[in-house]
DNA sequence: AAGGAGATTTTTTTT
DNA sequence: AAATCTCCTT
């Protein structure tokens, strides 16, 4: 700590500067419970963080002792940006994480206590059904019958038991639920229910067996079952409280009761808890998120301090007081009236223009002047990503999207699905799909028609006709092109694009029996040029569909981490069974720097902020909309969870609420817009929502059906945005950089493109799988040596095994070579260091500090502190053949520098030694760090870091950098030819 | 005015 | 599959 305290002081300072009377006390409020009660534009994050800051600074709390909490990934590493900017000291041992990395950590530490095989893995929900169609051999319930097919059946048992986990409702306390029903049944149908009622905790039990055969976890089951193995083992929960003394939580209201009773744990050991939260703005209730718990807070803790933050900073009074009064509307369920506290919110930007509604007869007609109003924004210089179109459902996007693009206004959509739908995804997949069953003439047809091949569409539809008229599998028809005399007709460009095809095809297939999915399609996207096509495009749109690609390739890894047997036509039967449980990730984000109008649900628009925002599709039915019931509803005495509001109210009030959250991201100017066509035979009813937030007079009446026109608008199918290049980042942009990073972008601009930013797939080298087999049994080994377990050579070959990966070898006998040797090496490795045993303090270390804007981040593998003082170690597996050249090795590395860098930021002074250890020879390259080297390496990354804020990623091609680089062959400025 | 018949509609998404 | 809306009859 001593070394800390000064740098520290000046930012003490710095973490209250601009804050307001009320966000300052909730900030420095001193260590028992708080609850900090904020309204949206209030400065919730700024809160927490600068509060986190707080306690660190004043040195109330060592970093490594706070806890923060948050619902999805983008929110912690936000936090943990703005908790970096603040105090750039010691912040990496600050736990920022969501609460299922969290409840994920806690089972992987504990994992034996826990009962779970260590190496459990977390499965999706559709992975959760697949699962359990393969080991059911009979659907069990007979009692409830979910509509459709046994897959929909399984969806609703997963779904339940998921919806139980977060109400904290094990197997046992569901039973329990239906014996009691059972006792107090009057008519046979209550008889019934509670029949079923046991059933269903008959399957609960079964599943969970099930899954512990298999060593798995359902998804979002990590928090239940932490909390299980914190009541069941006082020791371990004593080490956690005692691990983390404060703990933080953002956005309370949307947690359920499981995460609320860890939380209660945690803190009845005393534990600091802050939590931050609107009861206005829970709209999560149909994943377990309970809308009272601000109250349940208040009664958990009757001593909290309590802080409320009224005072806006986001939007103008107007938009401020529309919203206020259509969630009033929510009374007398809302805090303000339980709690009897007053949260209405003053703005801190004057008055400004009231919000206002426009109806119209037809959905085109409202996203053409939507669109049209836009253009006016744009053209009085706003900028496009300062303006956003809301909508309640991803489908509503769609006219959006297609009156944004006639009028050639950049935009973009992220919605949450959609990947498989996607063109160069479905390539992918036609190709696949193609190898695995050779007479699928419907993968044959899309993939000819592809713009890969572009067979020409009327030679392409004579070849199918003869098929079918043949009744022979297009495929067939292909190959037998070239011989067949009713096909003589058939053009050039169609017979070269035909054996284009079939030649790509083939070479996949002679690969297809020994290699796995990923490398087959990896050589299809080689071989056939697709890669190189893509990569050489500089557009966004090609940007996006190399992302979209590497999403898949995860798919397809995903699959291969599982597969006994991971082969094309297992994949391609298992993706079947993917989709058909409902899996369907979202495509990538495009690029977030991309200047566009944001296109967003308003669950994804959560937290966020636009100049203007543009609330569509505001009509009865659609917003709110209209809501199905579940098909296996959890007993309401079960439900623990404190809902404001009851039945059929409580949904409506969180569509209120939802539609609140949409009106409180505008910042100065707010539309609200509705049709009366939305393409269904009713006409639409102007929202409610619309009618309460404006105090419009009465509802308007419907209006008339629009004509024909608009049945054939809405046919016009979607197009794409129009393409953008990246704009530059401004020189304060948040970047993080590794030493691989900074490393390849100094090897050639474009390589670092397409390896960091495109993350275009690469087959896995075998290089690449050795050294990783190796730093994993070496981690292995130190940190036993760390915590003081026995660790023999015998485990060190284990570990060195269990990391291993067929993948990458030239043949089984090359495999076996590299398998042997890397045992050998680690048996003798092992042996040198008995003689003179490396004590490390720290194994794996991560750490990260900032350059200006810049966060520097990585990991040392070794830490050893001796007489000399500290040496900082990296372990390397390539051959060095004398001694001079493994010193020359360590001088030239930037990597060492990087890490003394490191360590002088974290821990005010270099390290006494810099060394590479090279494994095979047992040599090591060792070096005093020298400042001027040091700050060399700092301008090296401040270089970099200039440069890729640029946005620049010319090649910079050479012998040196072309010949080694995995992307030769597909990049189209390369300076070295294989042939 | 009440009520029955029949038509119409049905979402959000964390690793 | 269930809730809600409109239309129609009484």
């Amino acid at each position: 700590m001593s070394d800390l305290v000064a740098p520290l002081a000046p930012a003490a300072e710095r973490v209250t500067a601009g804050l307001s009377a009320a966000q300052r006390e909730a900030v420095l409020h001193g260590q028992g419970p708080l609850l900090i009660i904020a309204g949206a534009g209030t400065g919730k994050t700024t809160v927490l963080t600068r509060r986190i800051a707080h306690l660190i600074t004043s040195r109330l709390a060592r970093p490594e002792q706070i806890l923060a909490l948050t619902f999805t990934d983008k929110a912690a590493l936000e936090m943990a940006e703005r908790v970096d900017q603040l105090i750039p000291y010691g912040y990496a041992e600050t736990w920022i994480a969501t609460f299922h990395a969290f409840g994920d950590k806690v089972l992987r530490d504990h994992a034996l206590d826990a009962g779970l095989d260590p190496g459990f893995r977390v499965l999706t929900q559709p992975e959760q059904v697949i699962f359990l169609r393969e080991r059911l051999w009979r659907l069990p319930l007979s009692r409830y019958r979910p509509p459709g097919d046994p897959t929909r059946h399984l969806q609703a048992l997963v779904g339940f038991v998921s919806r139980a986990k977060d109400e904290d409702v094990g197997p046992a306390e569901l039973r329990a639920c239906a014996d009691a029903r059972a006792a107090r049944a009057g008519s046979p149908e209550e008889r019934d229910d509670a029949e079923a009622l046991l059933e269903l905790a008959a399957f609960y039990e079964s599943y969970q067996s099930l899954l512990a055969e298999a060593s798995c976890l359902d998804f979002g089951d990590q928090i239940h079952r932490a909390l299980r193995l914190l009541r069941e083992r006082p020791a371990v929960l004593a080490r956690l409280r005692e691990r983390f003394p404060f703990v933080l939580v953002d956005e309370f209201q949307d947690t359920n009761h499981s995460q609320l009773e860890l939380l209660r744990l945690l803190a009845e050991g005393g534990t600091s808890l802050t939590v931050v939260g609107d009861d206005d703005q829970a709209i999560y209730r149909w994943r377990g998120a309970a809308s009272g718990n601000l109250i349940a807070f208040r009664e958990l803790f009757p001593d909290a301090k309590q802080v409320v933050l009224v005072e806006n900073h986001r939007s103008t009074q107007e938009i401020l007081d529309c919203a206020g009064r259509l969630v009033a509307y929510n009374n007398p369920y809302r805090l303000e009236v339980v709690a009897g506290i007053d949260k209405r919110l003053v703005s801190q930007r004057g008055p400004g223009e009231p919000p206002r509604h426009r109806h119209f007869d037809s959905v085109s007609a409202e996203s053409d002047a939507v669109a049209a109003e836009i253009e006016a924004l744009l053209s009085r210089g706003h900028r496009p990503r300062d303006v956003a179109v809301l909508v309640r459902s991803n489908a509503d996007a769609d006219p959006f999207l297609r009156a944004l693009n006639v009028r050639g206004i950049p935009h973009r959509f992220s919605g949450s699905r959609g990947l498989y739908a996607r063109e160069e995804v479905r390539l992918l997949v036609a190709f696949l799909r193609l190898l695995a069953a050779p007479d699928d003439s419907v993968s044959a047809f899309y993939l000819a028609a592809s713009e890969l091949y572009r067979v020409p569409p009327p030679e392409l539809l004579r070849l199918n006709r003869f098929a079918s008229r043949k009744t022979r599998p297009l495929l067939e028809v292909f190959r037998a092109l070239p011989d067949e005399a009713e096909l003589a007709a058939v053009g050039g460009a169609a017979r070269e694009a035909v054996a284009r095809l079939l030649r790509d095809l083939d070479a996949a297939a002679a690969e297809m029996a020994s290699k796995r999915t990923g490398e087959v399609l990896y050589l299809f996207l080689q071989g056939s040029g697709l890669l190189a096509k893509l990569a050489a495009e500089s557009s966004a749109e090609a940007e996006a569909r190399v992302k979209n690609i590497a999403r898949f390739f995860q798919v397809v890894r995903g699959y291969g981490d599982v597969a006994v047997h991971d082969r094309v036509p297992d994949f391609v039967a298992h993706l079947e069974l993917l989709r058909d449980a409902g899996d369907d990730p979202a495509v990538a984000e495009a690029d977030p720097d991309e200047d566009a109008v944001q296109v967003l649900t308003v669950h994804k628009a959560k937290g966020l902020e636009f100049a203007a925002v543009f609330l569509v599709g505001a009509a009865e039915g659609k917003f709110p909309v209209q809501r199905r019931r579940a098909p296996l509803e959890l007993p309401e005495e079960l439900v623990k969870s404190r809902l404001a509001g009851a039945g059929a109210d409580a949904e409506l009030m969180e569509e209120r609420r939802l539609f609140y959250v949409a009106m409180t991201r505008a910042k100065e100017s707010l539309l609200l817009t509705s049709a009366a066509d939305y393409g269904t035979a009713r006409p639409r009813k102007v929202s409610r929502f619309v009618v309460e937030a404006l105090d419009l007079p009465s509802p308007s009446p419907a209006l008339r059906r629009s004509q024909a026109r608009e049945a054939l608008e809405r046919e016009r199918p979607a197009a794409e945005p129009p393409a953008l290049p990246p704009a530059p980042l401004p020189a304060d942009a948040p970047l993080s950089l590794s030493f691989r990073q900074v490393d390849d972008y100094r090897t050639c601009p474009l390589k670092y493109k397409y390896v960091h930013r495109l993350r275009v797939p690469l087959p896995v080298h075998h290089r690449v799988v050795y050294g990783n087999a190796v730093h994993h049994a070496l981690q292995a080994m130190f940190k036993a040596r760390l915590e003081g377990r026995p660790f023999a050579a015998e485990d060190l070959v284990a570990a060195f095994r269990a990391a291993w990966v067929s993948e990458g070898f030239l043949s089984r006998a090359h495999e076996e070579e590299r398998r042997a040797t890397g045992e050998r090496n680690l048996r003798r490795f092992f042996d040198e260091d008995a003689a003179a045993p490396l004590q490390p303090t720290g194994v794996e270390e991560e750490f990260a500090f900032f350059l200006g804007a810049t966060k520097v981040q990585g990991r040392y593998d070794l830490v050893v502190q001796d007489a000399e003082g500290v040496a900082i170690v990296d372990f390397k597996t390539g051959t060095v053949r004398t001694q001079k050249e493994a010193d020359q090795r360590a001088k030239d590395s930037l990597q060492l520098d990087l890490y003394a860098l490191a360590h002088e930021r974290l821990r005010g002074a270099l390290p006494a030694r810099v060394e590479l250890r090279f494994v095979e020879s047992g040599r090591v390259g060792s070096r005093r760090p020298e400042p001027e080297q040091v700050r060399e390496a700092e301008r090296v990354v401040e270089e970099v870091a200039r440069a890729l804020r640029a946005r620049d990623f010319t090649a910079r091609p050479s012998y040196r950098a072309c010949a080694p680089c995995a992307f030769h062959d597909i990049c189209p400025h390369t300076a070295w030819h294989s042939e």
